[in-house]
RNA sequence: GCCCGGAUGGCGGAACGGUAGACGCGGAGGCCUCAAAAGUCUCUAUUCGAAAGGGUGUGUGGGUUCGAAUCCCACUCCGGGCACCA
């Protein structure tokens, strides 16, 4: 399309004019309020695509608002830098995966500064800086030394194609291997975890507090996911001595256990299984083992639903309650690390039980009465007790703590909180991450690496393997080492953090990377944290949050981040899809629609507004055919608003009239609305109410008497500060033009109090709820004054024809409705 | 199965319990032009009507209210998340 200005020129000038001014780069003692803004570090993909463009459309508006509000706006830059698709890339064409990823580095802040997003680029974080590892490393010593990190041997995702483990999130849905696609195993291997399950209550109870999206925090608290019960013993029979533990969140229903359970991994199973049994459970744990995740979840969409496969151990245990022999099973259906990895069964009141029980033939005592229409197998809800004892016609919360009692008398039994999260794996097999700055010495067994001698750094001459196998663990340079402690020859650890770990910290980074020697100072750090605003994508709602809220609260009680707040998010925003053909865009797709090709047309202004305009920015966006006309649209907007601050067609007229007070108001209004939306996240409305001004503006000074010069001049300058946050350039190089002056310097304009009250409101006049006729009435009329006019109305005396209504309610000077 | 969201014109979407459909896209028509593009103006939920004006309309069915897109109950469909956590 033909644009009445040179976008090229004008958005390439205001850049460099950002990028060489300094007004976006703020210091650690800046004197005015602070704001810290910060958008989710992206990994380097590439040239930036849709969602980046909006993400950084969204986080750029804010940190140009609050700058207008006087802040000092800490808007940092940088990039996730460590990660599996430059692996891939370089070993597919043999080279060096750093090669790979500068490379996409450049592209990728190439399009966020053709956006005209503005960031205080002196602190630019890469994760894979050495100078950024070094401290990555330094955190993990830190972790290391407290007990957060620690070697254990554990079951994990492991590739066959690839030779090495893999995250869960590098897991497909159906059990593959999102890189060969290989069917993934588990495997029992010696890896490294951060403690985070020491953080889980405080990590639940401190979401109460975050002004984040509920359905984030709803996630991250069932993600968690506490759950409060009594772990007990259940003896075994005929085995002196041996107890099966077993953790329930219903102790009350314990006369209803008709069997136990143990999960194929149980330490005591092979103790309790008979030699007539021997041959069927060895026959489950040979299949629960090479069971995909594809084949445990393919038989069912409901988990509560699934097949249960089991077999019967040969041995009993003496239900404490009853004092009789249940048998027990081995499931898969029961975990082996969860709880205690085995179960009481109650099929009267657990659904999962009751489908176990149904296949197995075994037995169902209710000791919980279920209503009356209830028809279902398993009731889990609460009611009068009965089969059950000393427990008959209690409720469920008593019956809860009596049974709690008995069995910490009678069962070896004590209250016990359980979580579902997990300790965190953070070891990988891969080369292109950070290494775990860990020696292993024969003699001295696990080695720290001297911090001084930080950062550990992967060799360069390196040959990427097409098995997929790490270079590291092969690579005689790097691995043999000697060992800190006692100078013996020893092994570097060949593995490297997950990439998680890298962002968990950043923003800390971001708040002081020039402090040498520590992460960051604590001092410098506590200024700007936490980040009052983080905006991203709701793809993260659960690891990457979790894990920085964990980092945060370890690195405080580490002694790295003394004086620091414990939560680092203060507010989140999270921001809807890009969606083509009802998929997620994306480059594996291949539908992704760069902005690069917008720059030319439409100009980054454009684009930007586009996003701004389309929809509520928590709301997903569709791209169809019709979007290259809505973005069209967006960039029309500016045309005619050009034009129109250039005075094109305007008519002048030198006295004033009474359409200038209309137009001021419309303005003051506006000022409200745009103001409103944008402390609202309800930009789309920001946009339209800007739409309107334009329109109103237009008429004024193009028909009837023209425009006024003061107040045309009123409507354009504060329409250009408030459209400086959407669409920067124009609005930049028109201020200039205009008033020789730098518009994002400016000061937020706040409306006048008086403009933003009409001389005369339409009153809505209702018959029976309808609309029946409208006048145009003072508004500080009364309710009185207003059901008097209604009345006299014409058309509603006419509506009435004479009756005499029943009730007038009246809410001057809106509305008033007649009920007859 | 459980937990969140959501459903408003041809489309994206607006709407403190008080004028439903702002704004934009698309569409129709006018102006400008030799013509087109661009620009600009008007109209555009639906239905009855020549018009004035009326009827109907916010997924479905109920309810609360003088008044419901908005609040409550039940349901349908769509999207997302979690997946045997005892």
């Amino acid at each position: 399309m033909a644009r009445p200005f040179d976008v090229v020129a004008i958005e390439q000038k205001w850049q460099e004019h950002w990028r060489n001014s300094g007004v976006y780069e703020v210091d650690n003692d800046d004197p005015r309020e602070r704001f810290y803004a910060l958008c989710m570090y992206p990994y380097p993909s590439g040239s930036a695509h849709q969602g980046h463009v909006r993400n950084y459309t969204f986080g750029d508006l804010v940190v140009r608002y609050q700058t207008m509000l006087g802040k000092a706006v800490l808007s940092p830059f940088g990039f996730d830098s460590f990660g599996l698709p430059a692996e891939n890339a370089a070993i597919k064409d043999g080279s060096h995966p750093r090669v790979f990823t500068d490379s996409r580095i450049e592209l990728l802040r190439s399009s966020v500064v053709k956006l005209g997003a503005v960031h205080d680029w002196r602190r630019e974080v890469r994760s894979h800086d050495p100078n950024y590892m070094k401290y990555a490393q330094m955190i993990f010593l830190k972790f290391y030394e407290a007990g957060l990190a620690y070697r254990a041997e554990a079951p994990v995702n492991w590739c066959p194609g690839c030779a090495t483990v893999l995250a869960n999130e590098q897991v497909n849905a159906d059990g593959t291997c999102d890189r060969s696609g290989d069917l993934v195993e588990r495997k029992n291997l010696e890896q490294w975890f951060l403690r985070i399950t020491d953080y889980a209550d405080e990590l639940l109870n401190d979401v109460d507090d975050l002004e984040w999206p509920e359905r984030v925090k709803t996630m991250q608290r069932n993600w968690i996911g506490r759950s409060e019960g009594v772990e007990f013993e259940l003896p075994v029979v005929g085995m002196d001595d041996v107890a099966l533990r077993v953790f329930t969140t219903r102790p009350d229903t314990g006369f209803g256990v008709t069997y136990a359970v143990v999960a194929p991994e149980h330490p005591l199973l092979d103790a309790l299984t008979t030699p007539e049994q021997r041959a069927t459970v060895s026959d489950l744990i040979e299949r629960t083992r090479n069971a995909s995740d594809l084949e445990r979840t393919a038989s069912s969409d409901a988990g509560v639903g699934l097949e249960k496969r089991g077999a019967f151990t040969g041995s009993y245990v003496t239900n404490p309650f009853t004092n009789s022999p249940v048998p027990v099973y081995v499931a898969d259906y029961v975990l082996g690390t969860y709880g205690t990895g085995a179960i009481m069964a109650v099929p009267a009141e657990d659904e999962r039980d009751f489908a176990f029980a149904q296949v197995y033939g075994l037995p169902v005592v209710r000791t919980v009465a279920p209503p009356e229409d209830f028809d279902g197998g398993a009731y889990n809800g609460d009611g009068p007790h009965i089969n059950s004892g000393f427990l008959d016609g209690l409720d469920t919360p008593a019956a809860k703590k009596a049974a709690t009692e008995f069995l910490s008398t009678h069962a070896n039994g004590h209250a016990k909180v359980n979580f579902r999260l997990r300790d965190w794996l953070v070891s990988r097999q891969r080369f292109w991450g950070c290494p775990i700055p860990i020696v292993h010495c024969d003699s001295c067994g696990l080695v720290p690496v001297p911090l001084e001698q930080l950062p550990v750094v992967a060799p360069d001459d390196v040959v990427m393997n097409k098995s997929g196998q790490s270079p590291l663990a092969t690579h005689d340079g790097f691995r043999q080492t000697t060992c800190p402690r006692c100078a013996g020859a020893a092994r570097r650890e060949a593995d490297t953090m997950d990439t998680f770990t890298d962002s968990s910290w950043y923003f800390l980074r971001f708040a002081d990377p020039f402090t040498d020697g520590v992460p960051f100072n604590p001092e410098a750090a506590a200024r700007w944290m936490p980040v009052d605003q983080y905006i991203g994508g709701i793809e993260h709602a659960i690891l990457h949050l979790l894990y920085a809220r964990f980092y945060m609260k370890a690195l405080v009680d580490v002694g790295l981040a003394p004086g620091l707040p414990r939560e680092p998010f203060k507010r989140l925003f999270t921001q809807g899809m890009i969606r083509m053909d009802g998929s997620k865009m994306s480059k594996s797709k291949g539908n992704l629609v760069a902005p690069e090709k917008y720059y030319e047309t439409v100009g980054a202004d454009g684009l930007r507004l586009f996003h701004l305009f389309v929809g509520p920015p928590t709301d997903d966006v569709d791209w169809t055919s019709q979007t290259e006309e809505v973005i069209e649209g967006c960039a029309r907007f500016l045309d005619r608003f050009y034009r129109l601050a250039q005075g094109f067609d305007v008519k002048w007229r030198e006295i004033e009239n009474d359409s200038d007070l209309a137009v001021r108001r419309a303005v003051h209004k506006t000022i409200v609305r745009v103001t409103d939306g944008l402390d609202k996240w309800s930009y789309n409305t920001s946009v339209a109410a800007l739409m309107e001004l334009l329109n109103t503006v237009s008429k004024w000074a193009r028909e009837g008497e023209g425009a006024y010069r003061p107040v045309f001049d009123e409507a354009i300058d504060t329409m250009l500060l408030l459209l400086a946050p959407m669409a920067p350039h124009l609005s930049a190089e028109l201020f200039d033009e205009r008033r020789s002056a730098d518009v994002h310097r400016q000061t937020w304009p706040v409306a006048d109090p008086e403009l933003l009250v009409d001389d005369l409101v339409t009153m809505v006049i209702q018959v029976n709820g309808k609309v029946r006729s409208r006048l145009e009435v003072p508004p500080q009329i009364s309710d009185e004054e207003a059901s008097t006019l209604a009345m006299a109305d014409p058309t509603i005396q006419a509506f009435l024809e004479g009756a005499t209504p029943s009730r007038i309610v009246a809410r001057a000077p809106r509305m008033v409705n007649i009920v007859s």
